[in-house]
DNA sequence: CTTACTGCAAACCATTTGCACGATC
DNA sequence: GATCGTGCAAATGGTTTGCAGTAAG
């Protein structure tokens, strides 16, 4: 694993290849997504960014992450109906989520890495990401729900 | 595949296993997400439903597809950032998304139906789903985009 | 006849947009 | 110095909620 350095520099050679001005922002928005592990949603990072950069705006953090998907440097999370999440993508990993507390899991599995493509997919589709998603229900949940 | 009727015979089934009530507007909500394999939003599926029943609101179209999440004659389709979407699940297949397009493409390769369970999981987590989850551009927004 | 469901309107909240100022290249 | 990025405020749009009337069991 790389030091945060090391990716920040990536990151910058990542915005000058793609004409982005380097604003404290950026990579203040940037430290925040490469340091934590926690699927963060906009307003997540925004909270935690602040500490560092008391005056940076949610809108800013917002336009920020989208512009980072657009280069590559996020991903937003697969899941389904909640608010938007994202992940830095920096480490081959799957995701799973529990659906009642909406807590976003890292796991890794070598054979999701790289799953095959199916043969018979839509013509002339272009695959970008193949992802093995699972959804359930995590340990403390389930024992809340037990209690019920 | 099953007739409509049957589908929604058996959605009839589940609703009174649930304790919940029969009503025109479930049956009607029901019947277009399982004639359709277009992953509606609820105001997708409310467009539609008005045609039969010209008076039933979004909020109902959007409570019930909720109920039925819960009580599992729907789901909410994996994808990333956008809109709430359904599907009745009633046959196995995975989701391919357009990124650019957001349309939701079905496709069936037997081996994604069940595949195998990682090991190295958070441990007591309990699995509900699994899916392979395929994202990309397809063939006319490629066209698009290779006109710019 | 009781209780759940629906429709309506208002509230909510995440996300987006327009614009003027400020910062980067 | 030109242009892009930011902050602010307002708009938007999907989703949720409270409540009173209506219908299902």
């Amino acid at each position: 694993m790389k030091s945060t350095e090391e990716k920040v520099q990536k990151f910058i050679d990542l915005c000058r290849k793609n004409g982005l001005r380097v604003t404290p922002q950026r990579v203040a928005v940037y430290k925040v997504l490469a340091e934590t592990n926690s699927h963060p949603s906009a307003e997540m990072v925004h909270r935690e960014v602040r500490k560092e950069h008391p005056g940076i705006s949610l809108d800013t953090v917002n336009r920020t992450l989208l512009t980072f998907k657009e280069i590559g440097a996020a991903f937003i999370v697969e899941g389904s109906g909640d608010v938007r999440r994202f992940d830095a993508g920096l480490d081959k990993h799957q995701h799973m989520k529990c659906v009642i507390c909406k807590k976003i899991f890292d796991y890794h599995y070598e054979p999701f890495d790289d799953i095959e493509t199916p043969e018979n997919m839509p013509e002339g589709f272009k695959i970008l990401k193949k992802s093995v998603y699972i959804e359930g229900c995590c340990k403390e949940c389930l024992k809340k729900i037990e209690k019920e």
